[in-house]
DNA sequence: AAATCAGCCCTTTTT
DNA sequence: GGGCTGATTT
């Protein structure tokens, strides 16, 4: 243990070895956190702290394992194996299984991934006769889940009429019976939603006091990293489960806070140190993965916000190369340069692929890099996105393995009751629904017992749904002897999956069964790999449960040595030594949705400082004059984060040499002549009609200065007198709308040309509005 | 009940 | 550009 422990620095050696009391572990980018939190947790079990009692929680299962195996190596596989570590998710679902029926769960129950929960919200809209384009099913779930992370549970929410009221005046009125409907819905179906996994656990720890007696004596010591990403939820189980012993140290970087959007709660973080007594502060604040100038130029980005921790991050490194900027005229134009450079930096400095990352901040701007890539023979792997499990074939086998377990499965009912198809259409789903509802029974069973079963289906469609039970009833007879991959294997064949798939050599289908044979050949490995692990069963169970909260497609199979592709969020925590952050242009880094509020676009600063800070050697930052939005060309300006960075830290590339227009060259923007151009070549921008954006008269042609910051835009007025733009519009202001009528201002926000007021119309409810487009008259 | 097609929304990020 | 829903046809 002492060779470990000498080579942490002293700052990183204070925590380490403090094991008890409360303490938090304030962690630069790139400080040596993870190293820190391994050699602590090694250090306790050398000191004779039993692995049982440990609980370690971490933000991705990747890291829990990668944590594991290094802990293994210090104090020996035998002793780490018994280590609780995980995310939320997976650790307090093992633990709801095992309490599940204190809850009247089975302990079989379902995990919904979004997609389940989806299907069925659109589901109970539709039987419920609702407006689908008032109750969209995506905001419908959203909502429903921020409930969930606060803790409002159906029964809170009818008893709170804020609630009510907020959800009526934006125009949902039935908002409470849909969330109704979907709790109960779910609880009959055996199924929890990842929500669901928090709420039930902090349910289990309030209702049963012995239970939570016994995990708070089974966990005297509890460690949570990422802090600075828990929700409400997740910050009521660790509260909860560390009040007796108190033993609890939380490690976190508030300047790396970007799950605000679901439901993660910055001030967990803020505030640690009210909640406990006598709370031991340390800080990592030297940086050991990147170069003087990407963390200089990190900290001047996060300079700008105004809610943040004290603390400097400084790095002993070299001063290394300046972070250097590039313009594209168009996405693919981005995509081609960043493809050569990442070619020939490889071939002068002999680097690998697995040195390259690629950083964007939505998953659709991946296919301009991959064609790109595609087009030079770069290996690349696309991490995130439609993860495996997510695609059609494999969620339609895994609904008849989910059957398997547990026939009250509603949303794996449906999806494969008559996939492939066997002659059972809507029409009898929807009668199966309305009378499992009427019986309070599940669909299965309503199926079972479908002679006895008061509903209007010919007897020839009886027999198929006879026949569908019978199917999945032998399933889960062969499923008491074979493994998850004989029984797949059988699954896939019997059921007729293969042969749909199969049916027409379309490519297709091709795909689609190569995604089956490697979902088998994933069960190989997982029955192979559970027979080494003793306290596992290796069952269906098991595995549709890793399979439901898997974090990644990771079991790097084979070939590692690629350029790596994804989103800023999914990169949190890893590092490369040469990164492309890619995209950087107004309206898409800052989100377009995210520049409403301080604090959302605080959040996407710090989305831009978590991806230069992955950088090791090397930033670049990409932004394109133009891009393919919604299958259409869009025009973009470069994002406010360039200008941000101090220009001392830049090496601007493409300095704009702007050429007169020539009609004879212009053309070939509007051609397909320009696919053959190389990419980092001069280019220009044709002469354009300046277009009005954001009230701004914007300067024509385009042209990008780093080493002037943004003045503010003049602001043009367009809509004649009535344009309030200038006034003096405050809240509780009484307008007029030309065709909303009369309203109370609610809030006003946003600065200069993007004022906004929020109004509460009496008729049409509350909107925002940009004041310098609406047309509003102050009544009072 | 199945197959085909037109039109819709979509893009923030994930356990 | 694409995926999904709903209407229409067979």
């Amino acid at each position: 243990m002492e060779k470990y422990l000498s080579q942490l620095n002293e700052a990183q050696l204070e925590p380490t070895i403090q094991i008890d009391g409360p303490m938090i572990v304030i962690a630069g980018a790139g400080s040596g956190k993870t190293r820190v939190l391994t050699y602590r947790i090694a250090y306790m079990m050398s000191k004779g702290i039993d692995a049982f009692n440990i609980l370690s929680l971490t933000f991705t299962n990747k890291a829990a394992r990668e944590m594991k195996e290094r802990i293994a190596t210090i104090v020996g596989a035998s002793e780490a194996k018994n280590l609780w570590m995980g995310t939320f998710h997976s650790v307090f679902a093992k633990i709801l299984r095992i309490e599940a029926d204190r809850l009247g769960y089975p302990s079989n129950f379902t995990i919904y991934d979004t997609q389940d929960s989806d299907r069925l919200i659109a589901s109970i809209i539709k039987e419920m006769g609702l407006d689908k384009d008032i109750y969209k099913y995506k905001q419908v779930r959203s909502r429903i889940s921020s409930y969930k992370n606060s803790l409002i549970t159906v029964r809170a929410y009818f008893q709170n009429p804020e609630l009510k009221e907020a959800d009526a005046m934006a125009r949902r009125p039935r908002m409470g019976d849909i969330y109704k409907e979907y709790v109960e819905r779910c609880f009959k179906a055996g199924a929890m939603d990842f929500d669901d996994l928090l709420l039930k656990t902090n349910e289990l720890l309030t209702r049963f006091p012995e239970v939570l007696a016994k995990y708070q004596n089974r966990f005297k010591y509890i460690l949570v990293d990422e802090y600075q990403d828990t929700n409400h939820s997740q910050y009521l189980i660790v509260r909860a489960l560390s009040d007796k012993f108190q033993n609890i140290c939380v490690v976190g970087d508030d300047a790396q806070s970007i799950y605000a959007f679901r439901g993660a709660n910055i001030n967990n973080i803020l505030n640690f140190q009210k909640d406990y007594d006598d709370v031991k502060v340390f800080r990592l604040e030297q940086n050991y993965r990147s170069t003087k100038n990407i963390v200089n130029a990190a900290n001047s980005i996060i300079d700008k916000n105004q809610t943040k921790l004290d603390k400097i991050v400084w790095t002993a490194n070299d001063e290394g190369p300046k972070i250097k900027v590039n313009r594209s005229l168009t996405d693919g134009d981005e995509g081609r340069y960043v493809a050569s450079t990442i070619f020939e930096t490889k071939m002068q400095n002999q680097l690998m692929h697995s040195d390259f990352a690629i950083l964007y901040r939505t998953n659709a701007q991946s296919r301009s890099i991959e064609d790109a890539l595609r087009k030079r023979d770069i290996p690349y792997r696309i991490y995130g996105g439609l993860s495996f499990y997510q695609r059609k074939e494999i969620k339609d086998v895994l609904s008849y393995l989910r059957l398997i377990i547990n026939p009250a499965d509603e949303e794996a009912l449906k999806r494969v009751i008559n996939f492939p198809p066997r002659g059972i259409g809507q029409t009898t789903v929807d009668k199966l629904i309305v009378s499992a509802n009427g019986y309070n029974r599940t669909m299965f069973e309503v199926m079972k017992n479908i002679d006895k079963a008061d509903v209007k289906i010919n007897s020839g469609t009886k027999t198929k749904l006879q026949d569908f039970v019978t199917l999945v009833e032998s399933y889960q007879v062969l499923n008491q002897t074979a493994d998850v991959f004989e029984l797949a294997e059988h699954v896939t064949r019997t059921s007729g999956l293969i042969k749909e798939f199969n049916k027409d050599g379309t490519p297709e289908g091709v795909t689609r069964m190569e995604n089956i044979e490697e979902l088998l050949n994933g069960m190989k490995d997982f029955v192979e790999g559970q027979k080494e692990i003793a306290d596992t069963t290796g069952s269906l169970a098991e595995f549709l449960e890793d399979v439901a909260l898997a974090t990644d497609l990771d079991a790097d199979k084979g070939d590692t040595n690629h350029v790596a592709l994804m989103t800023i969020h999914l990169a949190k925590g890893l590092e490369f030594p040469y990164v492309y952050i890619v995209g950087l242009e107004e309206d898409l880094f800052p989100s377009a949705m995210s520049m409403n509020t301080r604090s959302e676009l605080e959040e996407e600063r710090r989305l831009f400082y978590v991806a230069l800070t992955r950088a090791e050697k090397q930033a670049y930052l990409t932004y394109a004059l133009s891009r393919y939005r919604w299958g259409k060309l869009v025009d973009s300006e470069p994002s406010r984060f360039i200008e941000e960075i101090d220009e001392q830290y830049l090496e601007i590339l493409t300095p704009i040499e702007e050429r007169r227009f020539n009609p004879m060259l212009d053309a070939d923007i509007f051609g397909d002549v320009k696919q053959d151009v190389e990419p980092n070549k001069i280019r220009y921008k044709p002469a354009k009609q300046p277009v009005l954006k954001k009230g701004a008269a914007k300067k024509a042609p385009e042209k990008f200065q780093v080493t002037t910051p943004k003045k503010l835009k003049p602001v043009v007025n367009t809509n004649g007198n009535t344009n309030l733009f200038d006034s003096k519009l405050v809240v509780g202001n009484i307008v007029k709308h030309l065709r909303f009528g009369t309203g109370e201002v609610l809030k006003i926000e946003g600065t200069g040309a993007d004022i906004k007021a929020e109004i509460n119309f009496q008729h049409g409810g509350v909107k925002k509005l940009l004041l310098r487009f609406a047309k509003l008259e102050v009544v009072g």
